[in-house]
DNA sequence: CATGAATGAGAGTTCATTCAT
DNA sequence: GATGAATGAACTCTCATTCAT
């Protein structure tokens, strides 16, 4: 496959990231991102045979995108605190435009393939960001800047609350007033703020 | 409609609810319900419409059953510390069959229709807890049984933890064991155990 | 399936039929079905999922109809030279028609799915007339009337010709007078006319 | 054209004859020769512009392939009977592997398009086979090494048995068995063996 | 010459919905 | 009320054919 058709895979990713976006997994047809992508019924077929796979791509590009948010986020001389402020306000931005997210649509996919722990995208995602964050807090307990009796359980009820709020904001009308509240609340739990 | 057809549309409900767990919702289709049910195609359509409709309904009867349970929770001259426990007792018990849950095919149903906060079944589930949770909260701390600056927030963050932890169930999976030890560590939280 | 199911039932095989024999079994589509017979694209799918049910339908038809043939052919108190010579005049007249025959359809198909010996109706047919003519020419002989030493791979010869004038009449352009040369040369080689 | 496209002409020729020996000719499909080659779509196109010609090219290069076999299978002083037997292991030859023969391809083709005599591969080869073969017997009868009142029709006869024999070979399960038992039979008619 | 991306027609299949019985 | 036959829209997928490179 050419450098070309590398760029036209890419463009269909993007246009059916949206799809996805919008209509979740399971009800997304190879007619929406075709409709999406302006392109003929069977041109899709040349570089995906089904949703499937197509959401399976955008999910790997999604990856891709998340693991450089990350490596950007770490500053060089600043406190565990300060890196802990920087994460909350990434999570607080991320939140805020969950709906634009393909969160419901991988809870769908996840939920229709049930697959076991491997290859699952949500969990690798989850448990790295517990382990980033289990070494923030433990960073943090150790200059005396935070409390936490067991950092581990304490960053993975972080994220679990966190994704508390992202499938509040999918599916209740959670504010952003809502969402503050909840993360505050959380560095409080953690000596901050 | 006559006491015969009641009946039958409680069997349609009782049925589609099974399909509702197993498919989530936007992806089922009357003829799911159908071959569920053993009815005519034209049977279903003299009770319902549309598999919305029928969904609709699954939750409403939902709803009835959720609040017979709220009122048998609670004890007589029990403090409030023992209802705490009764009541992570019996979330932890919704969490371990969250499988056989419609939740996922709830989130689904509200995702795609995004109604306003109005008639949205999860959230008056979600307030309804974190309000009973509150009063329980705060007549702990009253009696100085347990611990919290917060009680509202405190029972909303601990409704948001179960709710990362049901999606958690849902999409990835999750041991009794981690449910155990994040509600423990909510419990804790409360300055309990 | 009720009564009148069953009658439509018949009604697409008999439509069904006439396609195949004019197209062959392997290019007959679903549509070339639901065309001839003037009912609704779903509607097909609710007698046969595939060409190749409808075609074995037709041919399970086809398999009685041969039967009938057969019965009657049989005479009272004729001779053998008789019913040959009847014989013969039936196999003619099939021939004539050949091009009106799902004879082609059925060498697609059984080229198509090469079946093992078992369920191949052209076999079936084939040796039944076999068997059928060893026994007509072995009376023959017992009466004088005829002359064959081997009859079995008499009959047998005979039968590979006339498959041998039907594949000619199917994609060469034999006339009557050929097919006439040919089996009166096969009751010379009998010992009658 | 040039030379080398005379030789890609014919490899493509050589790779299509498998592909129609394999799946006869009507459910033959462009993409199938363009597998079979490893050529671009666009590629065959420049070449052929349907399978009909493609298969019209093969039939083609067989007749000539066929025409060879028939000159080099006369010896020099040989008597009748001798290149009688010849010609029947020839045929014997060809029947056993029928199974990869363009016989079923060339019946579909000529069913398909039903062209008159004119132009017919199948009566061709037919006719010259027939003529060889009664002039053959007319020898063998002038020198009194074999008997047939009238050689031509015995010789028709011949072939429609073989005719019957290749369709039942494509069709039924033959054994080789089966067919000597006929040659030896045909033979025999013409007082050899 | 040769490639293979692109298109769109058309076949296969499923289902929501209607309607005569 | 209840049935299930019938329809047609919508979706999936494949391929003949064209065309820019």
């Amino acid at each position: 496959m050419g450098e070309k058709s590398q760029q036209k895979k890419k463009y269909i990713i993007e246009k059916a990231r949206q799809v996805f976006i919008d209509k979740g997994y399971r009800s997304v047809t190879m007619k929406d991102v075709i409709d999406a992508c302006n392109i003929s019924r069977g041109g899709l077929y040349l570089y995906f045979p089904s949703t499937q796979e197509i959401f399976l791509e955008v999910l790997k590009q999604e990856m891709e995108v998340a693991d450089d948010v990350f490596s950007t986020q770490v500053g060089e001389d600043s406190t565990a605190a300060d890196i802990l402020e920087l994460f909350f306000a990434a999570q607080k931005a991320e939140l805020l435009n969950t709906k634009d997210n393909l969160a419901m649509a991988t809870y769908e996919y996840y939920y229709a393939h049930k697959p076991d722990g491997k290859d699952n995208f949500l969990r690798e995602q989850f448990e790295a960001a517990v382990e980033a964050l289990t070494q923030l807090i433990e960073m943090g307990v150790e200059d005396g800047e935070l409390y936490a009796e067991e950092p581990q359980i304490a960053a993975e009820q972080i994220m679990y609350t966190i994704e508390g709020l992202k499938i509040g904001l999918l599916t209740m009308k959670l504010t952003e007033e809502e969402i503050d509240k909840q993360l505050h609340y959380l560095l409080q739990g953690l000596g901050l703020e």
